[in-house]
DNA sequence: ACACAAGTAGACAAGTCGGTCTACTTCATA
DNA sequence: TATGAAGTAGACCGACTTGTCTACTTGTGT
């Protein structure tokens, strides 16, 4: 049944992202979510594919979130205000669906998987990659040449992971605020 | 014999930094530096001692070499170009004291250990008031108002910040450069 | 009604972890 | 010269790791 690969997946998250992956045992997971450990080596052949899984899964939940964030703004600037009222509110959990903020738990993860070839890094690094995107979408919207957009949505990226890394590290809630003032200098 | 802990502690953090703490065991550490095992625990009790004492190396050796940088660099806007300059050759293994770029050591760590109260991630925090501090000193060479260098200082860092994670997680040891032209735009 | 997939609990294997300890060797200095 | 600190190698401990496996139970579709 696949209720229980995705009680495992949502559970495994909540665990790697407050605790961090290697600090998590399977034991722990199965614990939590009531499973048996069979069960979850039917539908995962290791740990490192139920990392996959739940990577892969953060992105989607992510993504779905942050476009609809976007989609909601009007058009314009008032877009790059979205983006960071939205991280605004996640980092002060007011976004149920992302869970307690951690930080970005990809760049949790590929501090934890060094190697910049194995196959979790990489999908930290895709997701970095779709989130840029749906950035671009909303810059689109501004009155910019194409490349000005693409310019400009890179840096607005770099505010935004600045921020995020802020608030996680330093505990410093306020920095989607900052990240703001700065974005808005920028337009 | 102190060069003893302090050939520990150089071989901690290489592995420590390049493939994360909890995936490093102290027998290897011990394996690469040739030392035995009783040494190691004369010097530190655990090896959460030994993580911190990494840090506190990491911390000052990452400050001195940032405030050579920038006191090298002519007052004014050049302090900012230096700023990013810096990183630039930091994310391009130009600067051997920092040992090959694997990101920001303090932000790989407190994504390992979640828990914000416990030593470690207070010590990552540190770094990053310390880190500003600096920044500050240098922004203050500008004509500035009080408050105005204040608030440069902490959007170069969250722009530094960015640029760091973007390096790690996407590999585009580019990002320094992007972060310079937006700095630019600022002051 | 019955078969079969999917679930359960949990023992077990093989290895690693952090950390302790014994027994021995250097080596500097009182 | 003798003592004691600091080093060595590595056996050992208990707890924990991922992953396998057995034996049993549940539930659904034909």
């Amino acid at each position: 049944m696949s209720a229980k690969r995705q009680q495992l997946i949502l559970n495994a998250f909540a665990l790697f992202y407050e605790k961090g992956v290697h600090a998590v045992g399977i034991n722990e997971v199965l614990a939590v979510s009531g499973i048996a450990k069979k069960t979850l080596y039917t539908h995962f052949a290791s740990k490192e594919e139920l990392v996959c899984a739940v990577l892969e899964y953060r992105n989607a939940a992510y993504l779905r979130w942050l476009e609809q964030r976007l989609d909601a703004a009007n058009e314009g600037v008032a877009k790059v205000d979205a983006l960071f009222d939205a991280l605004d509110d996640w980092f002060h959990d007011r976004e149920e669906v992302l869970f307690p903020f951690h930080g970005c738990f990809f760049m949790n993860v590929s501090g934890e998987y060094g190697d910049p070839e194995c196959a979790i890094h990489q999908q930290c690094a895709k997701h970095k990659v779709d989130v840029e995107a749906i950035v671009l979408r909303a810059v689109k919207t501004l009155d910019l040449s194409e490349q000005a957009c693409a310019e400009l949505a890179a840096m607005l990226c770099l505010l935004k992971d600045g921020a995020i890394s802020k608030a996680r590290v330093q505990g410093d809630k306020t920095a989607a605020a900052s990240a703001k003032k700065v974005a808005r200098q920028l337009v």
